[in-house]
DNA sequence: ACTTATTTTTAGAGATATCTAAAAACATAT
DNA sequence: ATATGTTTTTAGATATCTCTAAAAATAAGT
């Protein structure tokens, strides 16, 4: 039976196997779970202890097959109860990562696969961030940032890399949803600041705030 | 901040308060929440600290009215989740408690309420407990455990004293729901067995079982 | 009232998860 | 290759919640 912290650990260096390399360090995790370096490395040796992932000192670590089979149960559960609060409480999309944070420690397999029934097997959370099903399998997501794209390319805004309250009402503030077409116009080469375009509005946006928008269809 | 541990015996206490009389004591405690009387001395001298219990050395709690607030929100939660489980997740009655436990422990003021708007505010839980509203107010609970009656009284089946999964399992076997009619035929004096009869069975029970089974309407 | 039994509290220790400060390993630069 | 700087780990401490074992207070019995 894992504990929150340990669950916590597992869905964060998930995350960060994707945006970087399979291999993780030690700091890298400690700025994502907001904790200190030792905090790490004392949580990566239980992990490790526990076979949930691969670590040697001062080589950063991985996640094995069944640290990866965990960090998706989490992640599965924070997605599904997502969409059951915005879906069914009503809840807006910029105020439920929070209370899914909590939700997705409860402990009971049958509860998950319920909940799942019951909103019709969603593919996607209220983020545009794919859904696990029982197995692990989700939606291959092929989408890219905005820090990624030249100047003229455009996409669709697939999912937001960040699902905080604070970054999610600066989307609301801006105009900007999920669907909506995004062109890059300019580029600041000093400050990688972006100029972007949709149907109504034309800004500006940080770097920061480029690397969080993911677009799909991009040309 | 509450943390788990606390709400846990808040409510506990809540519980024996209504049980027992208002003063409560250590080893009650101890029994209820399946620990040690000195962990029980430990954690009420922290509720204590927070003024959450009235607690003098050797001579049992009380909530204060702080605490009894806090024991009626718990018990909300654990109740509408319950109810969310049943009536929409479609459990069964006897498989809700155990992960009840967990939700509700979850913290959202908001959350709470339009869970509680989303299943239209019900009265009572799937046990025939009543569900507190936000402001702690509940349908008062006038009915009468069956160890309470006479020979030759009866009523109707209103709600459980105990909500684990092996007593409600009991109760299935033995064909008891809520809502049935219950007489009292005999009484054993050596053991305080029960004989009672419903529509389609009779039957004996325990003065444990007896103790459990709370009736309204009782004549 | 005094002995015995029960209940409750204290004292000290363990497990989990965190921290600070210092040491060790690794990386980089001249 | 040696010095400098960064990252990671260790060592020791704290907070929460639990336990065992022993001491203190209360209750009960004759």
């Amino acid at each position: 039976m894992l504990s929150q912290a340990e669950e916590n650990y597992l869905k964060c260096i998930y995350a960060l196997e994707r945006e970087h390399g399979s291999e993780v360090s030690t700091n890298l995790i400690a700025g994502k779970v907001l904790t200190k370096a030792s905090s790490v490395t004392d949580m990566l040796k239980k992990l490790s202890a526990k076979d949930l992932v691969e670590y040697k000192k001062y080589q950063g670590v991985q996640l094995t097959e069944q640290g990866k089979r965990n960090a998706l149960k989490v992640i599965r559960k924070h997605r599904l109860w997502e969409c059951f609060l915005v879906q069914k409480l009503h809840f807006k999309w910029d105020e439920v990562h929070e209370i899914a944070e909590q939700l997705e420690h409860i402990k009971s397999e049958v509860l998950v696969d319920k909940l799942d029934a019951f909103l019709r097997f969603p593919k996607q959370d209220p983020h545009g961030d794919p859904i696990p099903d029982k197995l692990g399998r989700m939606l291959e997501d092929k989408s890219v940032p905005v820090s990624n794209l030249k100047i003229g390319s455009s996409g669709t805004l697939a999912s937001v890399g960040n699902s905080t309250k604070s970054f999610l009402r600066y989307l609301n503030k801006r105009n900007l949803a999920l669907g909506d077409k995004i062109k890059v116009i300019d580029i600041e080469p000093f400050d990688n600041t972006y100029h972007i375009e949709t149907k109504t509005h034309r800004m500006m946006i940080s770097s920061e705030v480029a690397e969080n928008l993911y677009l799909r269809n991009v040309k």
